[in-house]
DNA sequence: TATGATATTGGACACTGTGTCCAGTATCAG
DNA sequence: CTGATACTGGACACAGTGTCCAATATCATA
């Protein structure tokens, strides 16, 4: 056996269980859903799951890793959005969430969030790459504290408009946040008070 | 006995109860607390506990629930900063924070965010009535947007806030999340791109 | 202080889910 | 075909939940 591929059974082994995963975080959320229940779904005994995972969350972490990974392959048209006004992360980001929309709803919670580490982790480096660059790094705690900001914010804007059933297109929603980050409430609303 | 009173055994249980989570969740995070744990620390028989509460988080809830309320109680001095630059319900809210700095940082969660819906819920609240004072109310999502913008921001800049060991004052931290909510990331950064 | 009402207690119980282990069986690659 | 490897179901010990009950401690008040 070629030391690098992987066994057919391993192979989808895994793929039932982490579609199963998905199918189930759907229904009812993350936190709900036991072990027993992804292996009746995936149609996996139960103690090949853990020969496979050591728990629901190495699962669920080691799903979402592969998923990241397959979407960062393309990775060049990324980069050729950069010069497009405010961030280049939360177009493409918002145009993924919503043509796969079930799922991110499911991997954003329900009413509960539960996003899971690795994709905030994620968005914060884009997050902060992008403002380092927008800003002459003036060292300080600012860096930092606007990349929470921002994707806090995004979180929450993302996860309202995945649960609403809204008319807005993912443009759209993406222009407002933009707009918002940028420019602040004060651009969206009237009478502006600058606050110094 | 008189209708509206508590048998002082029963306020006792409670308050021992309460304190006990709080304990708790400030060592370990509140999803790895069990009710025995809880029992344990409070010195309260664990039958006793169900016969209060129905489970952990309905302990949880009713225990921030009287929080919330003894905060809201002296609610006048709330309003008379009302016409301070910005908001007026985040300059409070972290100097609360950073007098029970412990609790909160327990509320928010370690690194895992725990943050309980009444609180967020709370904070939704005054951040929409304050927003929908500052414009005409145009209809359309935007108000529920920014609304979302805003909490979600917040949540994130305070969770850091807690979590790091840094010298910002409340007054200091307030301001930079002013800032940023009400004039954008480009008004604390250079050069200003208006997004349209 | 005596007394009836009510709260608390520990222990037992059934139940669900976890994580480990193993021997038997099915499937793989060469 | 065959040796290697993966899957399987079932058993096990364990931890935590939520319910129930009879015995005991504490309460409010007459």
């Amino acid at each position: 056996m070629p030391a690098g591929s992987i066994d057919r059974r391993v192979a989808r082994t895994r793929s039932r269980l982490q579609q199963a995963l998905f199918r189930l975080t759907t229904e009812n959320g993350y936190t709900a859903i036991t072990v027993e229940d992804i292996c009746r779904e995936a149609d996996v005994g139960r103690s090949t799951f853990y020969t496979h995972y050591p728990d629901k969350d190495c699962l669920r972490k080691a799903t979402i890793d592969e998923h990241i990974k397959s979407l960062q392959a393309p990775g060049a048209e990324r980069h050729s959005q950069r010069n497009a006004k405010g961030f280049s992360f939360s177009g493409p980001v918002f145009e993924h969430a919503h043509a796969t929309r079930e799922m991110h709803r499911a991997l954003m919670g329900g009413k509960k969030r539960e996003m899971p580490e690795e994709i905030r982790g994620w968005i914060s480096r884009q997050v902060r790459n992008e403002l380092a660059n927008i800003q002459g790094d003036e060292g300080g705690g600012r860096l930092e504290i606007a990349t929470r900001f921002i994707v806090g914010a995004f979180f929450e804007v993302m996860h309202w408009w995945l649960e609403t059933d809204t008319k807005l297109s993912p443009a759209e929603i993406d222009q407002i946040f933009r707009q918002l980050a940028f420019n602040g409430v004060n651009a969206v609303f009237a009478e502006p008070t600058r606050i110094e």
